[in-house]
DNA sequence: AGTAGCATTGCAAGCGTATGCATAAATCCG
DNA sequence: CGGATTTATGCATACGCTTGCAATGCTACT
């Protein structure tokens, strides 16, 4: 079977009587072209099937329409919903998303590579944990970059995601209303700035208040079987902690599962639960763990859209945003 | 600030003095180049801190080395995996994933159109639900597509999904093996190959003996607190089933807690639970869920290799590859 | 009617790369 | 060493579109 050649604007151009510029033109929001041309050109497309070649559009007008997701931290327990988010976004504004995923370093890099190569006109960045690399290649690539919730120091790029500091803060004024003493805190990836970022920020709290501290901190504890095994072995520490912070609302359920099957530790009275991310399954009725919403999809839109400004406005100004997100109190913590 | 122009193939040419098509040569895997020349040319490269235009090379070449990925399946529990081993494979094959989210049936038109606008070489479609233009845009667009775990009749596409058949066929002999009687299916979505294949299978299975049968069949139970709430339905008919097959693992979770906190239903004693999927929450010793494992990994590498061997042989003809998924059976089945 | 002013159209030159063809250089073999 | 063959290089064109510029057609106003 021959290969039925897709039709092109010369085509349509032909069918139509015009040129190839009308052509062009008639496909092209706001440009100098009567009513009457303009239907007799869609008209004829519509009959060829034809519809514009973006790629050879792209080369022409110097933007390819095209935006680099560079996504790394699929295990995040809302990696669909987010990256489903930025898609959608993307898409709305008229562009497309090209998504590349990268779990080492070299990959990070190599990926900006293809990136450049595609000429995408801008790069979201999904990633927990910060490269070196990383700010070398958004100076030299020369284009808009946005790195998600994830902050890297010196970077020469916008940042969104949610304060912080201000999480760190409301636990610690939770716990104190509560007067829990004891805290440990147990997280996942140790280069996560957000982490940090609420950690600093609950000792600082806590550490106005005489008595209350920050008794143990913990990293690189990752899930739910991580979370049963891990408070098997805090609880076996001679100071044990009333209150387990834990970054992450998959560990926080592993916890809570140990305590409740396993040690028999009363939550909350004897031991407070914080999680973070609101998980679906951290709200069921089993669980009901108190945690940390983060605004998804707020930091989502927010992303694209800076993203998209920047690149429409060809700024590369980086900016920073935070956003709030909202302490959630549920059944693991002691009711005022 | 002046836009730095990116270097292009000329200015490499220029500055080791030779002609443009010999970088270009020099970037192609296997063109007629000699060593020495392309040292020098991949050393100028070096220096302008050039890469090939791939948007300019998909032009004079007529392929783009994009692939579309059509994603509608969001609420998929492993949604996230299965995207990511898209985009790696993908990627991997030497091609760029570009991702279009797809709802309504509209949309699944509009982003075909897109794709097509987009040159994609190829489509990998991830949708429960069929839909009717696929077919028809199938064939017009004339380019390779292949649905993952889903079939639609008469299409012109290849199609990689597991084997619902044996399935349905496992599960029943399961349960004509321990004497279950009275079964239920709980399913999301009603439009589902697969889960209509699964429930055919099943039912033609159990029908070969007396006294076993399919007594109730509900459809469109989507997530944890639908299953809480069918199972509190269930249990006010008459004939109350002692097997639920349901469709989804986190619908099967609903149900299961609904049994043992709400209704005090002995579980598998009174009442068999069989889901699907096998998230990671099935296999919580809280839970115990018996389920149905399917093998995404390779679901995945399936349609990407699939896919692009048909681009690269320019092939079109369909093919339809089965994969078989596993029963396995956990607390909520009586063992034998 | 004549002309200034504007809207519309066509012409042609790019955008950056690949590649067929012709030519030049290198290699081989007797 | 010379001619035949292979290998390397350059030239020029094509890919499908956009867009500046010039030419044309039209409208309105004096």
């Amino acid at each position: 079977m021959t290969v039925k050649r897709r039709s092109n604007s010369q085509d349509v151009a032909d069918l139509a009587s015009v040129s190839q510029a009308s052509v062009s033109r008639a496909f092209t929001p706001g440009a100098s072209i009567s009513a009457k041309t303009k239907a007799k050109i869609l008209n004829a497309a519509a009959k060829l099937d034809y519809q514009p070649n973006i790629i050879a559009r792209s080369l022409s007008k110097n933007q390819s329409g095209l935006v680099g997701i560079l996504f790394a931290n699929w295990d995040h327990p809302k990696a669909a919903e987010i990256l489903k988010g930025l898609c959608e976004a993307i898409t709305e504004k008229g562009f497309k998303p090209v998504v590349q995923s990268a779990n080492t370093l070299e990959s990070v890099d190599r990926a900006f590579t293809d990136f450049l190569s595609y000429q995408v006109d801008g790069v979201i960045v999904f990633s927990t944990s910060p490269s070196a690399n990383m700010s070398a290649l958004c100076i030299r690539s020369n284009i808009p970059i946005v790195l998600l919730n994830h902050t890297a120091p010196g970077i020469n790029a916008s940042i969104i995601s949610i304060d912080s500091t201000k999480v760190g803060r409301d636990i610690g004024n939770a716990l104190l209303e509560r007067a829990y003493k004891r805290i440990a805190i147990v997280s996942s990836d140790p280069n996560s700035q957000v982490v940090s970022g609420i950690s600093d920020s609950l000792a600082e709290t806590v550490n106005q208040t005489q008595g209350t501290r920050i008794i143990s901190e913990r990293t690189g504890i990752h899930g739910y079987e991580a979370g049963l095994q891990t408070i098997v072995e805090l609880w076996r520490e001679d100071v044990k902690p009333d209150v387990i912070v834990c970054t992450s609302d998959y560990t926080a359920l592993g916890i809570l599962s140990g305590c409740r099957h396993t040690l028999n530790i009363n939550v909350p009275q004897d031991l407070c639960i914080i999680g973070l991310g609101d998980i679906p399954a951290a709200g069921w009725t089993d669980h009901d763990l108190s945690t940390v919403k983060i605004p998804h999809n707020e930091l989502v839109r927010t992303s694209v859209t800076t993203l998209i400004s920047k690149i429409e406005t060809q700024s590369m100004d980086p900016e920073s945003i935070k956003l709030d997100a909202k302490l959630i109190l549920r059944g693991t913590i002691k009711s005022l």
